[in-house]
DNA sequence: AATGAATGAGATTTCATTCAT
DNA sequence: AATGAATGAAATCTCATTCAT
């Protein structure tokens, strides 16, 4: 079923996990080509043969690993059919993530503030799961949306990201201790009382 | 008689002012000292008089606004006797700096993970104050704390941080209308939700 | 199969050329590495390909130039068993170096004073050569040595280096006719005055 | 007799010696306004309320300390009648001048080389000294030129200045021990051997 | 005379990228 | 696919100098 290929490549995976690597711990603007490529053990010049240039990298490394995550949230809460059950599963999914390829998810969650200005606006993002997840329970009666209910939801997702985020921040910062995943029916808890459900 | 001095600065506020805005729109390090200094209508040697060097700059203007954050929200809560009135006075008092100051409140909230790797452990943050604040309820027995209390005071400061954060970011990127002030009392009543206040 | 190399270095040589040139007419500080592209006929950035920075490059030019006039020294010297046949063949064949390559003779020889404070201490030096050819010939007996001899043999080797080199700068300011080669028999006798030999 | 002054100025002597320091330290070049400035506890402006600008400085302080030794020289010859005499005289003079004021002789003697191509040709230099030296002493029947004898009175006046100034040399990096001013009688031993008086 | 502030020109170095092998 | 060499543009920073006080 593969194509038929001559060698397989060699530098490519090394760039990839280089660049994911440094773009997290330093940030994408201050990485630089050359660190890239002398992390991954290759020369610069091997990233041009596999990514048109080093925006291109880091465009296609995000979209990559960020619908990843959308479909990792999104396959987590369609196994689950209430709004409680729904919220432990995509808490556990996003944390074991984080535990697992902390790379992955600090690169999708944090670095996209510095991509903010770049990124097309139709990207589907995992506020935008949440937000979904917070309406179709509305939808369903679990939760009361008080007031302009559009608006609500959008105020409680917020709640509801920021706290997950903040919690692996903190974890990211030592103020909480690792693994993240530990904390994960802790956070469902204090998600649940937002959503007083 | 005064020990003869030279001019007075003509050139550290306008320096200031634009860096503050180029750091918080582009970050720190998309940003250059050409771009600051252009922006500025200074030349880019006006810099070196009043910073040792860009990273200096950075640093300087980051720990003083920090403080400033800092100061303010502790005289926010101090001016309250109980906890939901101090963790309204403190959301109103961050969320009025955003809307009068937002360059000043982007740069030291959303700065800071940019700088993370570089910063001085002992810095007094706004998490601390938050932490602080909750401990000292939990001491009055305004709220109780579950399980290990300096771990669950930690939890809830990370989810009440991140739901203050977050919000202020979805104004930012347009998911919610502001000014941000008007969601003041909304964030508050999440806020409060999970503290169980 | 040869490991998939690039193209063999082009500028490097035309660099290390105008580097010698220059910093022997102007001084190393007083040379930029504008300067040196510029006149190698390559881009600034070449420099960087082959050498860490400029002062590497500095190091480097002068420590392998340092070890070629070395070791013409020492072998000049080892082709002969009289002390008065050494001297002699060492002045020739360091003169005839100034005549053929004045600019390496004249990096290594005048530039080291602009870099002494910078030089690791164990360096062989020609004046480290000329020490050891006199206390072999005191050794021999065809010297005497009065008073304290180590002491007299470094002063001895300094008159030597001092009369052989500053007939060279006469040369190179005009106080003397070029070719320096021609005065190589002169500048021995008084060197062999100097020695008492 | 002193003009009707205001104040007297409080930067120009630190200046000149910071400056003196410096450029023998780490070379005109490489010495820039700021480090004189700081080194001598002043601002840098001040320089220029007593040269020109720092070409100007080189330029007065080269030529002010230059007379300076040519004059040191040429008195310490004047008072003796032999060239033995004469030649222990200037030795132990200029050894003297070495030995407490280190920075005079260095940047004097040394430093001229970095300024060769800029200094006017017709200043009366230490060389000139012993070059009318050597050529009294052949009028006067002491010592006897073979050859050519203007060609050889300067090839014997470099060997003379090369030996004073590599011992100087020596002393400076420590080849042979401080103070200098003890090895004027066996250099000037050595030196009577070149000159064969 | 002396200063702190400010500057334009230029220094060195880094950047992302292209080229030839 | 991968490399070492090379580059033009831009980055940060330094330089000697001038200005206003």
């Amino acid at each position: 079923m593969l194509p038929a290929m001559g060698r397989p490549p060699k530098a490519r995976e090394p760039l990839r996990l280089a660049a994911l690597e440094l773009f997290v711990k330093q940030g994408v603007h201050a990485t630089g080509v050359r660190d890239i490529a002398r992390h991954a053990g290759v020369s610069e010049a091997a990233l041009y043969c596999h990514w048109a240039n080093k925006e291109d990298m880091v465009h296609s490394l995000f979209t990559e690993h960020l619908a990843e995550v959308v479909a990792l949230l999104e396959s987590a809460i369609a196994t689950e059919a209430t709004l409680a059950a729904q919220v432990l599963a995509a808490c556990r999914a996003s944390y074991r993530l984080y535990d697992e390829q902390p790379l992955v998810f600090r690169f999708v969650l944090l670095v996209q503030h510095e991509l903010a200005s770049q990124l097309p606006a139709n990207l589907r993002m995992p506020q935008d799961v949440v937000i979904d997840l917070i309406r179709r329970a509305a939808a369903r009666g679990e939760i009361t949306l008080r007031g302009d209910a559009d608006h609500e939801s959008v105020l409680l997702s917020a709640a509801l990201i920021g706290t997950f985020l903040e919690a692996a921040i903190y974890v990211g910062n030592g103020r909480l201790p690792g693994p993240l995943l530990q904390h994960a029916d802790a956070v469902t808890r204090i998600a649940l009382r937002i959503l007083r459900a």
